[in-house]
DNA sequence: ATGTCAACGATGCGTTGA
């Protein structure tokens, strides 16, 4: 079973791209991030075409998180995180897929930092991390797929000096996602890459990609019934690499 | 600081958010 999250950057821009990689590679369960799509324009007719079921919390403009499944309708269990009620934005979507818990997360980005975007981050790193208490609690098999927005450890970049102010790098954005995984859960990429050196994103400018100047942010989190069935995990790196790409790569886990 | 991209409101291009 392979699961993937993927931040497409604009799916009706990636749409092209997303259903090449749909039935290219047959992912059993695909994460969205970044659809920048209202729920009415999400391009459903065209993920059923490529023969899968989704669920989706879109909004306007930006943001926007979806999970897709093979031969059949995810079925949604909550979207959006409790804690904030005046937060509109669509952020986190959480289904289940074959009795599987499976969350879409897009974590806020927090640049520029210090500011109200970056307060708002660990703001809702908290609430994500409350959630996923209650998922741990409950011990039910979940995967917490998603765009982080978060550099894990020094190895996890490219250059830290060049990233060392970024909000996807502070101290606070690392205390709050290792308080994360501290709770039981396990960073499946870290897991199957202990050394890391393993990037998801790489810039649009700069020349970044034909630098390999990127980073690892797109985290796949395994409870820990989930975790025992762990075969490998990695990055369809390719796919950066082609025509009208995301900044992002599929990155994905294979269970037993 | 930036060699970029997508959506938006509006219709040529500046603003926003990455």
């Amino acid at each position: 079973m392979k699961i993937v999250t993927y931040n497409v950057n604009g799916i009706k821009a990636r749409l092209e791209r997303l259903v090449e990689y749909l039935a290219e590679q047959q992912p059993d369960v695909v994460c969205l991030q970044e659809l920048k799509s209202s729920d009415e324009t999400f391009p459903e007719a065209a993920i059923r075409d490529a023969g899968y079921g989704a669920v989706w919390h879109g909004q306007k403009g930006f943001n926007g998180v979806a999970v897709l499944a093979r031969g059949q309708d995810p079925i949604e269990r909550q979207r959006g995180l409790e804690g904030e009620p005046e937060d509109n934005h669509s952020r986190y979507l959480e289904c289940e897929v074959d009795g599987l818990v499976v969350a879409s997360i897009y974590l806020p980005n927090g640049n520029p930092r210090p500011g109200p975007k970056f307060d708002y981050k660990l703001r809702w790193i908290d609430r994500l991390r409350a959630r996923a208490q209650v998922l741990l609690d409950a011990e039910v098999p979940a995967v917490l797929a998603g765009d982080y927005n978060v550099i894990p450890n020094d190895d996890d970049t490219f250059s830290v000096p060049a990233m060392a102010s970024d909000a996807l790098m502070q101290p606070e954005s690392r205390r709050g996602y290792r308080a994360l995984v501290a709770q039981g859960w396990t960073d499946a990429l870290r897991s199957r890459h202990p050394r890391g050196g393993v990037w998801t994103f790489w810039d649009y400018q700069a020349g970044a990609w034909q630098r390999d100047a990127g980073f690892r942010i797109d985290h796949l989190l395994l409870s820990p019934a989930v975790a025992d069935r762990l075969q490998d995990a990695d990055v369809d790196k390719a796919y950066r690499g082609r025509e009208k790409a995301s900044d992002h790569a599929p990155t994905w886990v294979r269970l037993s």
